[in-house]
DNA sequence: CGGTGGATTGAAACCAGTCAATGGGTGTGG
DNA sequence: CCACACCCATTGACTGGTTTCAATCCACCG
């Protein structure tokens, strides 16, 4: 069972599709679809599921006092969500759909009753919340002392390493389902500077963007503009060797 | 050993001071002292040690390609430092002391060791760290969305929160060992705004600024004025109660 | 065909940054 | 003890990147 659960989560293999399977001792797990622009629960809802991705994107966000919108994060197949609530009894920030996807949730006390039957299984959520930390204080650089341009490319070569991790193929295309809406408010920036950093990033030959995707025309050039560390391949290949902690032991 | 070393981190009593004593079966602890604003280390060294603060105040801080400083995270007494790094074999970030400190330091394996013959201190990490996320990602937040003023109102509340939630008598007054320089680097601001608007919020009343230390006048007002939610007293209470699992079990 | 949401482009306003000068507190060395 | 250096804080004038406001265009869709 665990190793089944793992393997999701890192998506070694894709045997998400018969997950529930997986898990004949617990009762309440379940399969949803949700729509494009659809919120899986709303900011302050309580907080019964944790799920994983099996299917689009989804992305977590707030809306704040002054009606402002701050996306959080960005969820892909085989990410799991809700991890960070478990001490929690509400959400803090609500789940929206990006794009059609699909999702495997699970009751929050059956899935700690999962976890506790595996110390192995904790000791690579630690990690895994200790990568998501990581970033998340890399972003924060990037948000407080890049300007526009910067930001956006910090934040385009996040969502590709991001997503690069999980396709095999190393891909010079990314599917992106946001407007320049989301973008800017993942970034705090405007939709308007949004558009003009992209015609920009256009004209200087670094990106060409159109209809949800963005082809990387030079992708070292960018990564050597904002010194860009990509630490979801490091962390792949940490686990992947499974030296992570085996050879600490 | 379990209890002594989880009530070291909520600090629900002070047996910090005798740590050591409590793990005569592991051979790597030891006590540090650095004085104001020596390194731990640095971003880039190897990560082999994780840190328990016992006495002073600490930052993770990054330098940036533009030679600007950002500062991440601050720790205070009880706090854990490194538990982020656990996957990694390089620090991300610096580490240094904004004023005298003491540390416990464990070597990395032997943490590892202590934590793998306790479920229930895995099971504490990861809470630990659900409550990092979410209090990072409301930083993002406020990073992005709020203007000067309302960042540093909220990063005076949620400073004050955090040293709070340890010391038992709510005071209204909080030692600050942290230059404007600081704050700034904190929130992307320069010193000069933090000046401006720190004699702002005095004239208006909200605060007292000298030497250090800052008296909150009207703490509700600025609760109210940045919408601030106090999640670490949340989370004390919730592991004080030890209902956050014992009911989910 | 008109409606809608997203993207583009331009002009003006504004918040915070930058530059610069001053003042205050502290510690050091002559 | 004073002089000086150093760091931090304060204040004012100017600059500039981003926002705001607004108009237009485009693609998609009922």
């Amino acid at each position: 069972m665990l190793n089944a659960f793992t393997k999701h989560i890192l998506r070694i293999d894709s045997v998400l599709s018969d997950a529930p399977n997986d898990y004949k001792g617990t009762q309440d797990i379940h399969r949803h679809s949700f729509g494009d622009g659809e919120f899986v629960y709303e900011a302050g809802d309580p907080f019964t599921r944790v799920y994983i991705v099996e299917q689009g994107w989804l992305a977590s966000l707030n809306v704040l006092a002054n009606g402002g919108r701050q996306l959080l994060n960005f969820y892909t197949p085989s990410d799991i969500i809700g991890l960070e609530c478990l001490s929690g009894r509400k959400a803090p920030s609500s789940l929206k759909a990006l794009c059609p996807t699909r999702l495997i949730s699970i009751e929050r006390t059956e899935f700690l009753e999962i976890m506790r039957k595996s110390p192995e299984l904790m000791e690579y959520f630690i990690l895994l919340m200790g990568l998501q930390d990581v970033i998340l204080q890399e972003r924060i650089c990037s948000m407080s002392r890049m300007d526009a341009k910067h930001k956006i490319v910090y934040f385009l070569l996040l969502l590709k390493s991001k997503v690069a991790v999980k396709d095999e193929e190393d891909s010079q295309s990314l599917f992106l389902p946001l407007t320049q809406y989301d973008i800017a408010d993942s970034l705090g920036l405007t939709n308007v500077t949004v558009s003009k950093v992209m015609s920009e990033l256009e004209k200087a030959g670094y990106i060409q963007y159109k209809r949800q995707r963005i082809e990387f025309l030079d992708t070292e050039a960018l990564i050597e503009m904002v010194n860009f560390q990509d630490r979801y391949a490091s962390f792949k290949q940490k686990i992947a060797n499974g030296n992570n902690i085996a050879s600490a032991a």
